[in-house]
DNA sequence: CCCCCCCC
């Protein structure tokens, strides 16, 4: 084993004077717990060696903790170091900064339960300041490139003096960043940034902004008030990446956020911001935690997620008024799907619904959008705080691409955005034999069920009265001869009437035949008229309602009925009401009658 | 110190 995996002795040293060693090769000796502000954001703190020199504030980047938890190091593991920062840390109030080494990604060659420890590692001091040992000596490690101060035997490591310029500091990781310290410099990327928006309420009124910083190591909100909205709005350029210093942090209210950081920052006054000219490619762009759209119908509402999906469709511009404010809104809803062969209605607001187009299937990338309900479905909606991006150049939006287009364009997809009335979809197909068979309607709220019915007749008599003019009342009015129409319902006299149907009809499938009767809607659904010129229409030749209604003959329509027993002059008997009559939809009906005819042969 | 983010 230990022939097998050589640790890239003196690379330590070498690496905390800020050098870049390419994959250096390390064993674990020891590995602890760093207590922290908040109990979901453990730290740990590695003693680490080369087999020549070993040092004891070595970190984990808290996204690859579970590298410990999991168990995968422990004390005497080898461990593959891919990618590190150097960064410095002050012991608050103590005088000499200390230099740590900040782990990002690493990958476990030897478990340490199948090893022991190698050679005899002297600590490196704090204040090693001799120059690193000359190329020439043999080395197992390759060094890769090497920061300014590294040939600079006095080093800025430990120096905090204001009057250097941050570009020759070392900086920290995003992620190393807490309240309780706060000499730091970090180099990170604007991922995002809002518009100046004001505030007013009990505790004051103000003005604000915020940004979204990104670096190797994570990434942190960061927010300005007040007269600091003027001093950094206009500095301050989305994707650009700065040197920024001095704020102040505070734990982050999860809720308003979706970004990676128990913390978010302040302005302050003595905030410094100055742009980093020399962008090392290690500062990535927006980092997103993608979920898969299958996953968002167990993610509770108000949730904060980012989400990646084909826009599969999208719906015209809608126009509203807000019906608490009154304000006009915009929205657009666009369907996503993705490799779940889940789909997912988004609604996209304002200018971005406006100018959405999404007539070529593009690629949606969203980081911070809203998860919320509708009707039973789940739904998904960008807030002013998201970031849209439409066919980003990431891997997995090559991937989506890739999938959609060669097979996913042609699959099913289950939309979690679909309502479900439970209702609606339970309605019982049954035959007009099983309606009257099944002594049905006893129940105060009747019974509910569907059919495909043939109409044989439709009366025409009787089947248009002249009704209140007001918009919501049906009631049929008295004409008082006069020219005018009282309604007793609204208790007034009108000028004028409207027409409405009243219809009903007899109705045939292949068991029986019943009268249904139906709601002026409906029945104009069966004549393919409204009301209105069905009454225009009988004015103008009294054989007219007969003839309309002899062209409904063997019309096929599904009926959705209602059936409860109903007492009219004494009289007991059931009256079924059409409540829907629909064209019919023959791959849902024909799906019913396959799972019918299954049922019967099983 | 904000934290509103809308509708069916």
């Amino acid at each position: 084993m230990t022939e097998k995996y050589e640790l890239s002795e003196g690379s330590l040293r070498l690496i905390m004077k800020g050098s870049q060693i390419q994959n250096p090769i390390m064993q674990v000796l020891g590995s602890k717990r760093i207590a922290s502000g908040s109990a979901d954001k453990e730290r740990f703190r590695l003693l680490l060696s080369d087999g020549k020199y070993a040092v004891s504030f070595a970190m984990l980047t808290t996204q690859i903790n579970d590298k410990t938890t999991k168990g995968e190091i422990v004390d005497n593991s080898i461990i593959l170091i891919k990618r590190y920062i150097t960064s410095v840390i002050n012991n608050s109030g103590k005088a000499s900064n200390k230099k740590v080494l900040v782990i990002l990604e690493l990958e476990t060659l030897v478990p340490g339960d199948q090893i022991t420890k190698i050679g005899d590692p002297q600590n490196l001091p704090d204040d090693d300041t001799e120059d690193a040992p000359p190329k020439k000596e043999s080395t197992n490690f390759t060094v890769t490139s090497s920061t300014k101060s590294s040939n600079d035997s006095t080093m800025n490591v430990t120096t905090k003096t204001a009057n250097i310029s941050m570009q020759d500091q070392l900086t920290h990781p995003i992620s190393s960043l807490t309240p309780y310290q706060n000499k730091w410099v970090i180099k990170a990327r604007v991922s995002n940034k809002s518009n100046i928006r004001t505030w007013s309420n009990s505790r004051g009124e103000g003005k604000l902004f915020s940004i979204d910083l990104i670096d190797e190591s994570g990434e942190i909100k960061a927010t300005a008030f007040r007269e600091l909205v003027d001093k950094f709005y206009d500095l301050v350029e989305i994707d650009k990446v700065y040197y920024i210093s001095r704020c102040q942090l505070k734990l982050a209210n999860k809720q308003f956020s979706s970004l990676k950081n128990d913390y978010e920052m302040t302005f302050t006054n003595d905030t410094i911001i100055t742009e980093c000219h020399d962008v090392a490619a290690d500062i990535p762009q927006t980092r997103y935690d993608f979920i898969s759209i299958d996953k968002i119908a167990h993610v509770e509402v108000d949730t904060l997620i980012d989400i990646i999906g084909i826009c599969k469709s999208t719906s015209d511009l809608q126009t509203f008024q807000a019906r608490s404010t009154g304000r006009e809104l915009k929205k657009r809803e666009v369907t996503l799907v993705d490799q779940s062969n889940s789909g997912i209605a988004l609604t996209l607001w304002g200018s971005e619904a406006e100018n959405f187009d999404g007539s070529s299937q593009p690629v949606i990338v969203i980081k911070g959008a809203k998860v919320g309900e509708f009707g039973g479905g789940k739904t998904i909606s960008t807030l002013l705080s998201s970031i849209m991006k439409i066919n980003p150049d990431i891997p997995e939006a090559h991937r989506l691409r890739g999938w959609f287009d060669n097979e996913g364009v042609q699959n099913n997809i289950t939309n979690i955005s679909a309502k479900s009335t439970a209702s609606r979809f339970d309605t019982p197909w049954i035959s007009i034999k099983d309606v009257q068979e099944q002594n049905l309607g006893q129940g105060e709220r009747g019974d509910y069920f569907q059919f495909k019915g043939t109409v044989l007749l439709f009366r025409s008599e009787r089947a248009l009265y002249k009704a209140c003019p007001s918009e919501d009342c049906n009631k049929k009015v008295n004409d008082l001869e006069n020219g005018m129409y009282r309604c007793d319902k609204c208790s007034r006299d009108f000028p004028n009437f409207k027409y409405l149907l009243l219809g009903s009809v007899n109705v045939a499938d292949w068991s029986g035949n019943m009268w249904v009767s139906l709601f002026a809607s409906e029945a104009e659904k069966i004549l393919g008229m409204t009301s209105q010129a069905v009454g225009e229409a009988s004015e103008n030749s009294p054989q007219a309602l007969a003839e309309i209604a002899d062209k409904t003959h063997f019309k096929q329509f599904i009926f959705k009925c209602r059936a409860k027993m109903d007492t009219y002059n004494d009289e007991t008997r059931l009256k079924t009401v059409a409540i829907r009559v629909e064209p019919i939809n023959y791959k849902e009906y024909n799906a019913q009658v396959i799972a019918r005819i299954k049922q019967c042969l099983s």
